[in-house]
DNA sequence: TGATGATGTAATCACTGGTTACATTGCGCG
DNA sequence: CGCGCAATGTAACCAGTGATTACATCATCA
């Protein structure tokens, strides 16, 4: 290495003048979104280096400038993935109050199935740790790990609170992720034709199952409905 | 078809005599035996075909006289472990009597979480709906949709003699199904890290969750465990 | 005993990911 | 100001895989 702590990408501002100017302009960039939009239509299994590049217009071997291997470029993926991720989550806990934070668990796992439901090759990619490696190294497991960690913050609260009826809360915190991942995942592996469920009734049937087992920790109050 | 109804494979008895005797024996079993212990060795996506081949001692072409393709390697495969996964429920439900139904719902998860955390990559081809074709002829469906069938005529037994506190058992039994198979996932996908789970606890966490959704779904009757 | 059909072999094709040698382009330094 | 250099893409190749065909071999049965 040179010199570093370049800047990492200076100039190169040339967004459309030339059709075809010199090299290509934001390789990387265009990839990670040929990448996404392929997960989209066929699964994650269909993301392959070299469509990616054909849709990119540019040779199967360029890529590998960018990312060594097809894990690299579905790390990449992930990554940009997650922070969508995030961005539906954060909007949706943004709405509730901390005073309830029974509540705020619930739309946690509303907002966690919703964009599950609505983008399930990306889902599956961030999720299947299968498509590129876990190292605890890296932003998306950290990422992961602040998710988990505001989950159980939140149950604390909950359960300081009264609202729940068992202290037990990691128990409660991994049956509620097995829960939405389970049903996020029967979404993807097909499962739910077999099961009656429409395409239409997902999204309420995702509410139903979450109020159930919401009911089932909560603790007794026979005047909430 | 020239004759039907042939014993499909009537002599062929030579089961360790020569070597190497004529052409094989009985290739196609070897083959799903190989693709077992290669899911097992290196999960689901680690089966190929030619792989199975080499292992049977074969050339790469041989095995499409038996399996004209992977995904009918698969579909062969899944229905091998499918028959031994229902081999364990069946046994599972053996040690249960008809009278309590809620402790026979208990027992097919438990059985069903036990097996697919022995077996992971067996369950995985099973449930993934990405290896084989998931058509509703197949035996494999109908094995599923018996299961189902079996849970929900379970949950309304146990409905009847007041177990339960909801009469949505429909909800219930999909709630139940996401729990345990998102469970079963999150181990494939190796989510168990993150979340401080070891090998050996894992057992016991299902035995956890299972009995906090038990408890959920249960009517209230203070005097029980 | 010899014909026939089932079964395995060899060879080939298309496609994928990975890798290297080379060409081109534009930036930055002398 | 222009030239070298590094970044970036291209072309070509390799190995591995699934699929498919023509051909060889072997077991059975008429």
């Amino acid at each position: 290495m040179p010199v570093s702590a370049k800047p990492k990408r200076p100039p190169v501002r040339r967004p459309k003048d030339q059709p075809k100017p010199y090299h290509h302009g934001d390789l990387r960039r265009v990839l990670i979104e040929a990448a996404l939009q392929l997960a989209r239509e066929g699964g994650a299994a269909a993301v392959s280096v070299r469509e990616a590049a054909r849709r990119a217009g540019v040779s199967p071997g360029a890529p590998f400038r960018h990312f060594p291997s097809r894990d690299a470029l579905m790390t990449a993926v992930a990554g940009e993935a997650q922070q969508r991720f995030r961005a539906e989550i954060s909007a949706a806990l943004a709405e509730v109050p901390d005073s309830d934070p029974l509540a705020r668990f619930r739309a946690l796992g509303l907002a966690y199935l919703r964009w599950a439901m609505r983008n399930p090759a990306h889902f599956e990619i961030i999720s299947s740790g299968q498509y590129f490696v876990h190292d605890k190294a890296t932003d998306l497991s950290r990422d992961n790990a602040e998710v988990i960690d505001f989950t159980e913050r939140t149950l604390a609260d909950a359960y300081a609170l009264g609202q729940l009826r068992s202290g037990d809360l990691k128990r409660v915190q991994i049956a509620g992720r097995a829960l939405v991942y389970g049903f996020a995942r029967m979404n993807i592996d097909g499962h739910f034709p077999r099961w009656g469920i429409a395409e239409e009734e997902a999204a309420l049937t995702a509410e139903a199952i979450i109020d159930l087992f919401i009911e089932g920790i909560a603790s007794k109050r026979p005047g909430a409905a």
